[in-house]
DNA sequence: TGGGATTCCCTAACATCGTTAGGGTAACCG
DNA sequence: CGGTTACCCTAACGATGTTAGGGAATCCCA
């Protein structure tokens, strides 16, 4: 795996969440430990504590450097709930390009990609609303994310053998249906405050 | 911390996994080393090796520990909704008695309770929308309860202040709310086998 | 009843881990 | 020119998971 043993220049903290991630996608997380990052650095151990103050430092620029794979479409939708299902998609699609790294999926980081929120209050949510779909949108897709991966894949129990195999697949399409899912009913529950956009059928009051 | 330095009996892995358990939910699952756990169990270290055949056991055991925790009402809820709302309300009850484990929650481990499913479908689901929205329920679950428990809990980046506070709480309301709407559009949404219960509106097909 | 096998624990040790201390060299800046 | 900084080094500390090999007690069968 290409690591140069001489360096030239002085190493960079994102060359080195580069390095570790790499190492990490193509090894496991249990591969990369200080040392060998170092070494595929063309560097002593002790030496990356000058870029870093230690490993969980490391751990969280992994998961921003993932986080930046993110790509929208390039006219990005105009009705709200497409974007939403883009965006939770396409985190689902990096999540799902980086396995080893399912454990670190549920930590917190900062400047997480939450100006997404400000958005929906500006498309009518309120506030709380626009909160509680992002939570429940960013909750499922992370926890189904992390179910889909092979993270520790263990029999399913003595069900039927059919319904056993289906339960161990977790499909695009069940993950698309339950983000609509969600969509369609904060949509339809939310408080409106500048009604917005297309018919989108009788808004029946929550509960 | 109780710790009986000197033993009668043997031990059994039920005792190990309570242990492990019990120092994880203390002081945390970096704690938890095989020395710190023998030395709990007024043991050396290698002798643990003689019920467990390694660390990953004892966390899948900690795991199955921690569901068995799960205590559904006495008098189970007649409507087949309500009674999924409870499982995995409660599951997150026990998850968050537990913050501590929260990065286990996802992984797989033998004899997942899904005896629910078998049930869902004797309630007329077709197999694979019962699959499906209980992969969903559990998801979203699992999800939910890492994000809100203490695990990184990083800054929340550069939002209006009380946004941010906001964003930073994860309400049990959220959970319930969004659980219900996963439940309802996969009841609304499925295809029948056996007429059921109670009117719940027109059925239009999936898709 | 005797004796081999099994159960259960021990002491020691291995390699590896994250991390710190302290020193050296080269570059930059006044 | 001289001092400070940036960057890397070697060496070491304490802790980790795990294995090897041995010893005592207990059980089971001839």
């Amino acid at each position: 795996m290409g690591s140069a043993p001489a360096r030239e220049g002085p190493l960079s903290r994102t060359e080195l969440f580069d390095r570790a991630l790499a190492i990490a996608d193509a090894e496991g997380l249990e591969a990369l430990s200080m040392r060998r990052l170092a070494r595929e650095a063309g560097v002593e151990a002790a030496s990356l504590y000058h870029h870093l103050p230690n490993k969980s430092a490391l751990l969280d620029g992994m998961v921003v450097r993932m986080r930046s794979e993110m790509r929208l479409p390039d006219p990005i939708p105009e009705d709200w709930r497409e974007l939403l299902r883009a965006i939770f998609l396409e985190y689902r699609r990096v999540l799902a390009a980086h396995p080893n790294l399912m454990s670190l999926a549920g930590r917190r980081v900062e400047s997480d990609p939450d100006s997404g929120l400000v958005y929906l209050i500006r498309q009518g949510f309120e506030p709380e609303d626009a909160v509680e779909l992002w939570q429940s949108l960013l909750a499922f897709t992370v926890g189904f994310s992390v179910f889909s991966s092979a993270y520790a894949e263990g029999d399913v129990s003595d069900l039927p053998a059919d319904l056993a195999a289906r339960m161990s697949e977790w499909r695009d399409d069940t993950c698309r249906r339950t983000l609509d899912a969600i969509i369609r009913t904060y949509d339809a529950g939310r408080v409106r405050r500048e009604p917005r956009s297309r018919p989108a059928g009788p808004s029946k009051p929550r509960e």
